[in-house]
DNA sequence: GCTATTTCTGAAACCGATTTCAGAAAATGT
DNA sequence: ACATTTTCTGAAATCGGTTTCAGAAATAGC
């Protein structure tokens, strides 16, 4: 567009005949300008094709108009989701998203907080991980911070969750109220808050019915494709019976059916299968999963609209999400 | 960790009792200081626990340190293992990403790169994208610029990309070698270089076997799930018998194996199912999915060695990535 | 031992905005 | 019509660094 890229306020001033305040003021709306000076000002920003610099504004103004986003790891379906909603959300504000990948590393994540705060962050939005607590909860008292997906204690008011146990509860319930007696649970890693809320209410759904949930059916997973595998080979070797598996996430239920087709165990005909998350390729398993939804995006933008509420000295009301149960066609009526 | 944040290299001047100037040298080696003052400085340096501020230093130096990445969609499996591959590649230099996404639309591609530019990025990253040559070449006047995925005239030694044709070739190939005569293909948007590339590949290996490709057996899919399903729909809708599918991506695969699945159709033992990307989840289809892998990780990283290149004005070469075929289960022999 | 280099160093200008402050101009009150 | 308030405006300081420039100190040359 243009070959010279240094036009200042400087410029504008001179272009328009007036001192640089007076161009600051009309950028920022700070104080009222006159009209016609104002005309002038932005007709040779126009004209001069201006753009002020970001970084000159930044340093004099102490804002960054940039929000830290760490996730856990790029490519993580439902993590992108909600890093889609917090984009999204973010879209016509003048803030921008930064975004880091901490790996589920809890020094990689640390370094990248680090990072954040060395570049002025304005705001913070954290979706999973392992920091620890003390960790997030110094961080929160110097930065507006937003965690989505963890629940720390003394950091209520900044957490954004899901209702987990609820979901889980209704998936069970769901296979129970189709017959289900024998249902095993392929946990997340329990040392997570939600893989342990929703084995709960996995827990719960049986116990309301008055089954005594077995410990040969749980098994603990990593959330990982693979572990959704081994966990169901396990399942199967400890031989305890059982007609439906519910996977705490939907990653883990690809895991566990390609276990099953190895082992030529028909879904949902011979044993039903149910997963958590309702990622987007679940609709493409065969046969399409049913699984519970999580509104992922809109959490995103949810977490967008609450930084900037803190940042703006509000504190934000976070709603815990309600989840949806998508039925499709991995579950089929006990027989 | 501090309450006042407001550690300036004034501070840590006058704590080591030198000047500000010397500071700003033993902080950017930019010329020798004395061992004893540099010692000095560091260790105000470690006292006061400074962190230089990034928008002055950008704002003097007129090197932001940020390299502006652009996707497509957060959330697509090959893109995300690229954009990885980026983070990495930064990972133990002084430059941070920034990330936008294009969502496949022109314009907000275009926003995005203006929105780069008045962030004052020291370099750009385009993965895949819409975005008019013209604006491209323009863009690499003005600013070090890669492209991974496209190949846009003129621009040759900025783009980086994977043998297509080498690859839809050699899938083809191994399905004509074990038998399969007729070969349907689900093409991507075929405006995109890497489709029309894989539809070549596909193309070529059919005529160097003295097949000549049926039009009816190629439908033009656009790379994602629910074409691919169409595409298999309207290709048995067509009635011209073929005994396997190649899909110009693992998405698309994913489609078509649901409806085949719809229809009743066995895979592999009717029908044999391969695609184009080895993305993470292909390996868990039922049946695992045979299929091409690119590099994308190593592209990633390789894209982002290159942009540094070409910030330090250097002129990389970018060579043209070759594939690997994944040999799983989605195949049989024909019989 | 004295000049010619080389190596370090600090003062001051600069990067490109915002913001304070005080004064000028305009609007209002009576 | 004159004092008082309210609105606008520009000069100058500031944000926190980097970089130029010229001089001081140290080293080398002969």
């Amino acid at each position: 567009m243009s070959l010279n890229e240094k036009i200042t306020i400087a410029d504008i001033a001179a272009h328009a005949q007036v001192s640089k305040s007076t161009v600051s003021r009309v950028l920022n709306e700070t104080t009222p300008v006159a009209a016609d000076k104002r005309e002038a000002v932005l007709a040779a920003m126009a004209a001069l094709n201006y753009k002020p610099n970001v970084f000159a504004q930044s340093l004099a103004s102490g804002q960054s108009l940039s929000i830290g986003v760490l996730t856990q790891n790029f490519g993580s379906p439902v993590y992108d989701v909600i890093m889609r909603g917090v984009l999204l959300g973010l879209e016509e504000t003048p803030y921008s998203p930064l975004f880091a990948d901490g790996r589920w590393q809890p020094e990689t994540e640390q370094k990248a907080i680090e990072t954040f705060l060395d570049r002025r962050v304005d705001g913070l939005i954290l979706i999973g991980g392992y920091c620890p607590e003390e960790v997030l909860v110094e961080t929160a008292r110097r930065t507006p911070l937003i965690i989505v997906g963890r629940e720390v204690p003394g950091l209520h008011n900044h957490c954004l969750n899901v209702d987990n146990e609820q979901g889980a509860y209704a998936i069970t319930r769901y296979l129970i109220d189709l017959g289900h007696q024998d249902i095993a649970h392929i946990t997340g890693i329990l040392a997570h808050e939600d893989a342990a809320q929703r084995l709960q209410g996995y827990r719960q759904a049986l116990l309301d019915v008055g089954i005594e949930p077995h410990p040969d059916l749980v098994i603990e997973g990593n959330f990982r494709r693979q572990s959704g595998m081994m966990a169901t080979e396990m399942l199967l070797l400890r031989g305890r019976p059982f007609s439906a598996i519910f996977c705490a996430n939907d990653q883990m239920a690809f895991g566990a059916r390609l276990a099953l087709y190895r082992r030529g165990i028909r879904v949902p005909d011979d044993v039903s299968l149910v997963g958590f998350d309702d990622q987007p390729d679940s609709a493409f398993m065969t046969p399409p999963l049913t699984t519970i939804r999580q509104p992922a995006e809109e959490m995103g933008r949810m977490a967008a609209m609450a930084v900037l509420q803190l940042i703006k000295g509000g504190s934000p009301d976070l709603p815990l999400f309600q989840t949806e149960l998508v039925i499709r066609e991995s579950v089929s009526r006990h027989h």
